[in-house]
DNA sequence: TAAAGCATTAAATTTTACTTTAATACGCAA
DNA sequence: TTGCGTATTAAAGTAAAATTTAATGCTTTA
Protein backbone atom coordinates (compact mmCIF):
# COMPACT_ATOMS: atom_id res chain seq x y z
CA UNK A 1 0.00 0.00 0.00
CA UNK A 2 1.05 3.14 -0.77
CA UNK A 3 0.56 7.21 0.51
CA UNK A 4 -0.06 9.43 -1.76
CA UNK A 5 2.83 11.01 -1.17
CA UNK A 6 4.82 7.49 -2.64
CA UNK A 7 2.31 7.63 -5.00
CA UNK A 8 2.86 11.57 -6.56
CA UNK A 9 6.47 9.97 -6.94
CA UNK A 10 6.23 6.94 -8.31
CA UNK A 11 3.25 8.68 -10.51
CA UNK A 12 4.52 12.40 -11.26
CA UNK A 13 1.23 14.26 -10.50
CA UNK A 14 1.23 16.64 -7.32
CA UNK A 15 -0.12 15.50 -4.28
CA UNK A 16 -2.56 18.08 -4.43
CA UNK A 17 -3.63 16.84 -8.03
CA UNK A 18 -4.22 13.73 -6.55
CA UNK A 19 -6.22 14.89 -4.11
CA UNK A 20 -8.35 17.06 -6.55
CA UNK A 21 -8.43 14.09 -8.83
CA UNK A 22 -9.63 12.39 -6.02
CA UNK A 23 -12.55 14.16 -4.76
CA UNK A 24 -13.38 14.10 -8.45
CA UNK A 25 -14.65 10.64 -7.86
CA UNK A 26 -11.16 9.22 -10.19
CA UNK A 27 -10.48 6.56 -7.43
CA UNK A 28 -13.08 5.24 -5.92
CA UNK A 29 -11.59 1.68 -4.46
CA UNK A 30 -9.04 3.49 -2.95
CA UNK A 31 -9.24 2.66 0.95
CA UNK A 32 -8.27 4.36 4.16
CA UNK A 33 -6.60 3.34 7.00
CA UNK A 34 -7.65 4.15 11.13
CA UNK A 35 -6.54 7.88 10.55
CA UNK A 36 -8.80 8.18 7.39
CA UNK A 37 -5.23 8.60 5.29
CA UNK A 38 -5.57 7.00 1.59
CA UNK A 39 -4.14 3.70 1.28
CA UNK A 40 -3.05 3.46 -2.51
CA UNK A 41 -3.23 -0.59 -3.92
CA UNK A 42 -0.85 -0.61 -6.55
CA UNK A 43 -4.03 -1.59 -8.70
CA UNK A 44 -5.45 1.72 -7.55
CA UNK A 45 -1.92 2.64 -9.39
CA UNK A 46 -3.78 1.11 -12.55
CA UNK A 47 -6.43 3.62 -12.15
CA UNK A 48 -3.86 6.51 -11.41
CA UNK A 49 -2.27 5.30 -15.25
CA UNK A 50 -5.29 4.83 -16.62
CA UNK A 51 -6.54 8.37 -15.70
CA UNK A 52 -3.52 9.60 -16.46
CA UNK A 53 -3.48 8.13 -20.09
CA UNK A 54 -6.86 10.32 -20.36
CA UNK A 55 -5.93 13.12 -19.32
CA UNK A 56 -2.89 13.23 -21.52
CA UNK A 57 -5.42 12.05 -24.49
CA UNK A 58 -7.31 15.67 -23.81
CA UNK A 59 -10.27 13.66 -22.35
CA UNK A 60 -11.98 16.13 -19.81
CA UNK A 61 -12.30 15.68 -16.11
CA UNK A 62 -16.37 15.28 -16.40
CA UNK A 63 -15.42 12.61 -19.30
CA UNK A 64 -13.02 10.89 -17.17
CA UNK A 65 -15.21 10.69 -14.32
CA UNK A 66 -18.07 9.37 -17.02
CA UNK A 67 -15.65 6.65 -17.34
CA UNK A 68 -14.85 5.69 -13.93
CA UNK A 69 -18.89 5.45 -13.00
CA UNK A 70 -18.99 2.90 -15.85
CA UNK A 71 -16.71 0.88 -14.42
CA UNK A 72 -18.09 1.08 -11.20
CA UNK A 73 -21.39 0.12 -12.60
CA UNK A 74 -19.63 -3.21 -13.98
CA UNK A 75 -19.58 -6.17 -16.46
CA UNK A 76 -22.80 -4.79 -18.49
CA UNK A 77 -21.13 -1.12 -19.65
CA UNK A 78 -17.70 -3.27 -21.21
CA UNK A 79 -18.99 -2.16 -24.57
CA UNK A 80 -19.71 1.50 -24.11
CA UNK A 81 -16.09 1.32 -22.40
CA UNK A 82 -14.60 -0.62 -25.21
CA UNK A 83 -15.93 2.52 -27.65
CA UNK A 84 -14.51 5.16 -25.24
CA UNK A 85 -10.83 3.47 -25.22
CA UNK A 86 -11.17 3.54 -29.50
CA UNK A 87 -12.43 6.57 -29.59
CA UNK A 88 -9.73 7.92 -27.62
CA UNK A 89 -7.18 6.19 -29.41
CA UNK A 90 -8.65 7.50 -32.56
CA UNK A 91 -8.31 11.41 -31.04
CA UNK A 92 -4.71 10.20 -29.81
CA UNK A 93 -3.98 9.43 -33.61
CA UNK A 94 -5.14 12.74 -34.75
CA UNK A 95 -3.02 14.82 -32.21
CA UNK A 96 -0.15 12.69 -33.76
CA UNK A 97 -1.19 13.74 -37.50
CA UNK A 98 -1.58 17.32 -36.65
CA UNK A 99 1.86 17.29 -35.09
CA UNK A 100 3.44 15.64 -37.82
CA UNK A 101 2.01 18.57 -39.81
CA UNK A 102 3.71 20.77 -37.47
CA UNK A 103 6.86 19.50 -37.16
CA UNK A 104 6.93 19.66 -41.15
CA UNK A 105 6.27 23.75 -40.41
CA UNK A 106 8.98 23.45 -38.12
CA UNK A 107 11.31 21.95 -40.03
CA UNK A 108 11.08 24.31 -43.08
CA UNK A 109 11.64 26.93 -40.87
CA UNK A 110 14.94 25.45 -39.02
CA UNK A 111 16.05 25.00 -43.04
CA UNK A 112 15.26 28.57 -43.52
CA UNK A 113 17.24 29.97 -40.77
CA UNK A 114 20.03 27.23 -41.21
CA UNK A 115 20.66 28.89 -44.88
CA UNK A 116 20.49 32.47 -43.82
CA UNK A 117 23.00 31.77 -40.76
CA UNK A 118 25.52 29.51 -43.52
CA UNK A 119 25.10 31.82 -46.15
CA UNK A 120 24.87 35.06 -44.24
CA UNK A 121 21.58 36.41 -45.97
CA UNK A 122 19.32 38.76 -44.81
CA UNK A 123 15.56 37.27 -43.60
CA UNK A 124 13.82 38.16 -46.63
CA UNK A 125 10.23 36.86 -45.52
CA UNK A 126 10.20 39.36 -42.56
CA UNK A 127 8.62 42.62 -43.88
CA UNK A 128 11.41 45.44 -41.62
CA UNK A 129 13.77 43.67 -44.34
CA UNK A 130 11.12 44.46 -47.55
CA UNK A 131 13.56 47.05 -49.81
CA UNK B 1 -5.07 41.45 -49.12
CA UNK B 2 -7.72 40.15 -47.39
CA UNK B 3 -10.16 40.88 -44.40
CA UNK B 4 -9.86 39.41 -41.25
CA UNK B 5 -13.07 37.23 -42.14
CA UNK B 6 -11.54 35.76 -44.56
CA UNK B 7 -8.32 35.20 -42.85
CA UNK B 8 -10.70 33.37 -40.20
CA UNK B 9 -12.31 31.19 -42.98
CA UNK B 10 -8.81 30.83 -44.67
CA UNK B 11 -6.99 29.83 -41.74
CA UNK B 12 -9.38 27.81 -39.72
CA UNK B 13 -9.43 30.91 -36.51
CA UNK B 14 -11.94 32.85 -35.59
CA UNK B 15 -12.01 36.92 -35.83
CA UNK B 16 -12.18 36.81 -32.44
CA UNK B 17 -9.15 35.09 -32.27
CA UNK B 18 -7.51 36.68 -34.71
CA UNK B 19 -8.00 40.04 -33.18
CA UNK B 20 -6.98 38.83 -29.68
CA UNK B 21 -3.95 37.50 -31.49
CA UNK B 22 -3.34 40.77 -33.31
CA UNK B 23 -4.07 42.90 -29.75
CA UNK B 24 -1.40 40.48 -28.48
CA UNK B 25 0.98 41.90 -30.95
CA UNK B 26 1.30 38.76 -33.11
CA UNK B 27 1.04 40.69 -36.27
CA UNK B 28 3.07 43.60 -36.20
CA UNK B 29 3.00 44.13 -39.82
CA UNK B 30 -0.96 43.78 -40.87
CA UNK B 31 -1.54 47.58 -42.58
CA UNK B 32 -4.86 49.13 -42.41
CA UNK B 33 -7.38 50.88 -45.25
CA UNK B 34 -8.40 54.43 -44.84
CA UNK B 35 -11.21 53.00 -42.81
CA UNK B 36 -8.98 51.42 -40.50
CA UNK B 37 -10.04 48.09 -41.61
CA UNK B 38 -7.15 45.24 -41.29
CA UNK B 39 -5.55 43.98 -44.46
CA UNK B 40 -3.48 40.72 -44.23
CA UNK B 41 -1.50 40.07 -47.10
CA UNK B 42 0.17 36.74 -48.39
CA UNK B 43 3.29 37.31 -46.27
CA UNK B 44 0.88 37.73 -42.73
CA UNK B 45 -0.71 34.61 -43.28
CA UNK B 46 2.47 32.94 -43.22
CA UNK B 47 2.82 34.78 -39.95
CA UNK B 48 -0.56 33.77 -38.63
CA UNK B 49 0.58 30.11 -39.81
CA UNK B 50 3.30 29.93 -37.78
CA UNK B 51 1.73 31.61 -34.76
CA UNK B 52 -1.38 28.70 -35.22
CA UNK B 53 2.27 26.25 -35.07
CA UNK B 54 3.73 27.54 -31.86
CA UNK B 55 0.39 27.21 -30.20
CA UNK B 56 0.13 23.96 -31.46
CA UNK B 57 3.25 22.88 -29.80
CA UNK B 58 2.23 24.39 -26.73
CA UNK B 59 4.29 27.94 -27.00
CA UNK B 60 2.65 30.05 -24.61
CA UNK B 61 1.90 33.18 -26.02
CA UNK B 62 4.25 35.51 -24.13
CA UNK B 63 6.68 33.75 -25.83
CA UNK B 64 5.63 33.76 -29.38
CA UNK B 65 5.03 37.13 -28.13
CA UNK B 66 8.74 37.35 -27.51
CA UNK B 67 9.58 35.57 -31.14
CA UNK B 68 7.67 38.05 -32.64
CA UNK B 69 9.70 40.56 -31.01
CA UNK B 70 13.04 39.21 -32.09
CA UNK B 71 11.70 39.08 -35.76
CA UNK B 72 10.97 42.58 -35.51
CA UNK B 73 14.12 43.24 -34.07
CA UNK B 74 16.02 42.08 -37.32
CA UNK B 75 18.68 39.79 -38.22
CA UNK B 76 20.81 40.35 -35.50
CA UNK B 77 18.44 37.82 -33.48
CA UNK B 78 18.20 34.86 -36.30
CA UNK B 79 20.23 32.94 -34.37
CA UNK B 80 17.88 33.19 -31.30
CA UNK B 81 15.12 32.72 -33.79
CA UNK B 82 16.71 29.17 -34.87
CA UNK B 83 17.17 27.96 -31.66
CA UNK B 84 13.46 28.62 -30.41
CA UNK B 85 12.92 27.27 -33.85
CA UNK B 86 14.77 24.10 -32.56
CA UNK B 87 13.78 23.79 -29.20
CA UNK B 88 10.11 23.99 -30.16
CA UNK B 89 10.90 21.21 -32.41
CA UNK B 90 11.91 19.16 -29.79
CA UNK B 91 9.16 19.40 -27.69
CA UNK B 92 6.48 18.60 -30.17
CA UNK B 93 9.19 15.34 -31.14
CA UNK B 94 8.82 14.53 -27.16
CA UNK B 95 4.99 15.35 -27.45
CA UNK B 96 5.07 12.38 -29.94
CA UNK B 97 6.59 10.40 -27.91
CA UNK B 98 4.95 10.71 -25.09
CA UNK B 99 1.46 10.50 -27.36
CA UNK B 100 2.58 7.20 -28.39
CA UNK B 101 2.96 5.89 -25.29
CA UNK B 102 -0.39 6.44 -24.02
CA UNK B 103 -1.36 4.68 -27.46
CA UNK B 104 0.36 1.73 -25.80
CA UNK B 105 -1.85 2.18 -22.69
CA UNK B 106 -5.07 2.32 -24.67
CA UNK B 107 -4.40 -0.75 -27.44
CA UNK B 108 -3.49 -2.88 -23.99
CA UNK B 109 -7.14 -1.63 -22.97
CA UNK B 110 -8.90 -2.11 -25.71
CA UNK B 111 -7.25 -5.56 -26.54
CA UNK B 112 -8.45 -6.39 -22.72
CA UNK B 113 -12.10 -4.91 -23.37
CA UNK B 114 -11.90 -7.02 -26.25
CA UNK B 115 -11.14 -9.94 -25.07
CA UNK B 116 -13.73 -9.71 -22.42
CA UNK B 117 -16.57 -9.13 -25.18
CA UNK B 118 -15.70 -11.40 -27.25
CA UNK B 119 -14.75 -14.79 -24.64
CA UNK B 120 -17.76 -13.13 -22.36
CA UNK B 121 -15.44 -12.82 -19.37
CA UNK B 122 -15.91 -10.83 -16.33
CA UNK B 123 -13.23 -7.46 -16.19
CA UNK B 124 -11.27 -9.23 -13.49
CA UNK B 125 -9.25 -5.69 -13.14
CA UNK B 126 -12.07 -3.37 -11.38
CA UNK B 127 -11.80 -4.18 -8.08
CA UNK B 128 -16.03 -4.58 -7.85
CA UNK B 129 -15.57 -7.93 -9.48
CA UNK B 130 -12.88 -9.28 -6.43
CA UNK B 131 -14.28 -12.25 -5.08
C1' DT C 1 5.02 17.49 26.23
C1' DA C 2 6.04 20.15 22.66
C1' DA C 3 7.56 20.53 18.03
C1' DA C 4 8.04 18.58 13.40
C1' DG C 5 6.22 16.12 9.76
C1' DC C 6 2.69 14.48 7.16
C1' DA C 7 -2.12 13.84 6.47
C1' DT C 8 -7.03 15.65 6.02
C1' DT C 9 -10.84 19.04 4.24
C1' DA C 10 -13.48 22.93 2.06
C1' DA C 11 -13.18 27.02 -0.07
C1' DA C 12 -10.89 30.72 -2.33
C1' DT C 13 -7.73 31.96 -5.85
C1' DT C 14 -4.96 31.54 -10.00
C1' DT C 15 -3.80 30.81 -14.72
C1' DT C 16 -4.28 30.93 -19.59
C1' DA C 17 -6.43 31.82 -23.57
C1' DC C 18 -9.81 33.05 -25.25
C1' DT C 19 -14.98 34.74 -25.81
C1' DT C 20 -18.62 37.83 -25.18
C1' DT C 21 -20.52 42.26 -24.74
C1' DA C 22 -21.37 46.89 -25.70
C1' DA C 23 -20.64 50.99 -27.91
C1' DT C 24 -19.28 52.96 -32.18
C1' DA C 25 -18.59 53.68 -37.29
C1' DC C 26 -18.28 53.07 -42.39
C1' DG C 27 -20.43 51.93 -46.96
C1' DC C 28 -23.80 50.44 -49.75
C1' DA C 29 -28.58 48.81 -51.22
C1' DA C 30 -33.64 49.77 -51.01
C1' DT D 1 -32.23 57.94 -45.06
C1' DT D 2 -32.67 53.94 -42.97
C1' DG D 3 -30.86 49.81 -41.89
C1' DC D 4 -27.92 45.79 -42.77
C1' DG D 5 -23.42 43.81 -42.91
C1' DT D 6 -19.00 44.13 -41.53
C1' DA D 7 -15.57 46.33 -39.15
C1' DT D 8 -13.37 48.56 -34.88
C1' DT D 9 -12.24 48.93 -29.60
C1' DA D 10 -11.94 48.24 -24.49
C1' DA D 11 -13.48 45.82 -20.94
C1' DA D 12 -15.91 42.31 -18.66
C1' DG D 13 -16.88 37.43 -18.46
C1' DT D 14 -15.93 32.38 -18.98
C1' DA D 15 -14.06 27.73 -18.48
C1' DA D 16 -11.22 24.01 -17.01
C1' DA D 17 -8.03 22.26 -14.16
C1' DA D 18 -5.56 22.79 -11.00
C1' DT D 19 -3.20 25.24 -6.95
C1' DT D 20 -3.15 27.66 -2.74
C1' DT D 21 -4.78 28.68 1.72
C1' DA D 22 -6.31 27.91 6.21
C1' DA D 23 -7.87 25.27 9.77
C1' DT D 24 -7.38 20.88 11.88
C1' DG D 25 -5.41 16.43 13.67
C1' DC D 26 -2.54 12.14 14.27
C1' DT D 27 2.27 10.24 15.31
C1' DT D 28 6.71 10.21 16.07
C1' DT D 29 10.89 12.19 17.92
C1' DA D 30 13.68 15.25 20.91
Amino acid sequence: MYTIKEVADKMDVSEHTLRFWAKSGFFPFVTRDKNNIRQFSDNDLEWVKIVKCLRAAGTENKSIKKYIELCIAGDSTVKERYQIITETKQKVLQQMEHLKKQLGTLEYKENFYQSIIKNNLKDSWNPMNKN
